[in-house]
DNA sequence: GCATGATCC
DNA sequence: GGTCGTGATCATGCA
């Protein structure tokens, strides 16, 4: 132990990474294990009785898709479910894999007007997933005791996230009404509830602090709805006159310019043409010019230093931004940008993480950790300690990094997670 | 063991 | 003119 602290001290020193190894991930060390020890209790029979109910409804959708198709094949092979659409069918191919023509979701979206076989295969692809994955996965991964432990890795991921193995509990469904009835299996024991608390939005609050851009930071102080906010400010319009359709354009543009989107993917995403997707980012930097001049700061500084860094020092190597291959170039480009912004969000979490462990150990000792999901935690906690639970989880969270824009977090609590999410 | 496609943030 | 969204894990098919 000695001869590596003597050997790795100085280099992370020299890095300035010290702070980040005492201060973060090595206290994170035990919060994790805890967290892995405690595991998180899910409902076997419930889990059991919904993998029932999607085998009946995925063996009706086999035989709809057999008549549809007029003859049986392997609908989990992309292969054989690529010649039956494409080639038998007759059904236009939208891009090409490796192997074939792709058979993935938004082709298959595209198809659903052509031919009623694609939304089939569509729904038939979302139950076999929630079943194979999930409602046998968890039921696999069952302990004894009822309760399932993840694994969480710290040194898998190029940004600073977590990752969650065997099973995977980072990437439990919430997306759809079906998919969420996972998350009202992992129950609390008897006599406790779940509580659930979540940043909201704390990668563009962080790409407001770090590029300082005035309009998005007063965008985030007003308090109100950033994306009505951000289409308010791009599309020229007053608070009240932001339609749907404008606040769902410009929710696309926030999100991609957090991961150094393009005007073609941005113009798949919201369903426009590349001409247009490209004034909308015109008009996102007009009005954020702060932004734009963050970006190409950063990316030149990477291309400087052959690096980025988060603020609190968690660095990525970047050889990619010296290469020749413009497709490789680019891509290095894009985690320029991102890896800074989602790099401090997840140092930012992992110190709520131990800020949270403390002041449970302290103050509510039935209370613990079983779950990090990238902006959000789950605790379980006696009902009686629901409210204080609560409270601390939204003041050790917003409290642990003081920013030019505040972070806030919501926190609720229920019987499952699913009713905890609020 | 790679390719594809699903799930999450 | 081609390219084209960060970071992950897991199940399945198929060579």
């Amino acid at each position: 132990m000695d001869a590596l602290y003597s050997a790795l001290e100085p280099k992370l020193r020299e890095r300035g990474q010290w702070e980040l190894f005492e201060e973060i991930e090595l206290p994170l060390c035990r919060c994790l294990a805890e967290m892995e020890l405690a595991g998180c209790r899910v409902d076997s029979k419930a889990l059991s009785d919904f993998g029932g109910l999607l085998s009946r409804r995925a063996e009706e959708l086999e035989s709809d898709i057999y008549r549809l198709a007029d003859g049986e094949f392997n609908i989990n092979s992309p292969k054989q479910l690529g010649e039956v659409l494409f080639d038998r069918l007759g059904l236009s191919h939208g891009k090409k894999t490796k192997t074939g023509w792709s058979t993935n979701a938004d082709v298959l979206e595209k198809l659903r007007g052509e031919h009623p076989v694609a939304d089939a295969v569509l729904e038939y692809r979302q139950l076999t997933k929630l079943k194979s994955t999930y409602a046998d996965g968890l039921l696999k991964a069952l302990d004894p005791d009822g309760r399932v432990r993840t694994s969480f890795q710290m040194t898998v991921t190029a940004t600073g996230r977590l990752s969650s193995t065997e099973p995977n509990l980072q990437n439990i469904p919430t997306r759809t009404d079906l998919g969420s009835e996972i998350r009202r299996m992992f129950v609390p024991e008897a006599g406790n509830v779940l509580v659930d608390a979540d940043y909201s939005q704390i990668e563009l609050r962080l790409l407001a602090h770090i590029s300082g851009d005035e309009g998005m930071r007063a965008a985030f102080l007003s308090g109100g709805d950033f994306h009505a906010e951000t289409a308010s400010r791009v599309f020229g319009v007053e608070r009240k006159d932001v339609t749907h359709e404008m606040r769902r354009r410009a929710k696309a543009v926030n999100f991609g310019i957090v991961y150094g989107i393009s005007a073609f993917s941005l113009s798949q995403d919201i369903g426009t043409t590349q001409k247009e997707a490209k004034a909308y980012m015109d008009a996102y930097f007009a009005t954020f010019p702060g932004v734009r001049a963050y970006m190409d700061r950063v990316v030149e500084q990477a291309r400087t230093d052959g690096y980025v860094e988060t603020l609190y020092h968690r660095r990525r190597d970047l050889p990619e931004l010296s290469s020749s291959n413009f497709n490789l170039r680019s891509f290095g480009e894009r985690v320029a940008l991102n890896m800074p912004i989602q790099g401090t969000a997840a140092d930012v979490m992992k110190l709520a993480m131990i800020a949270v462990w403390k002041r449970l150990k302290a103050e509510l000792t039935q209370a613990r950790l079983v779950l990090q999901v990238h902006d959000e935690l789950i605790v379980e906690c006696p009902a009686a300690d629901a409210e204080k639970a609560s409270t601390l989880l939204k003041e050790e969270m917003e409290g642990v990094a003081q920013l030019s824009v505040p972070l806030t977090a919501d926190a609720h609590w229920g019987k499952n997670w699913l009713e905890a999410k609020g």
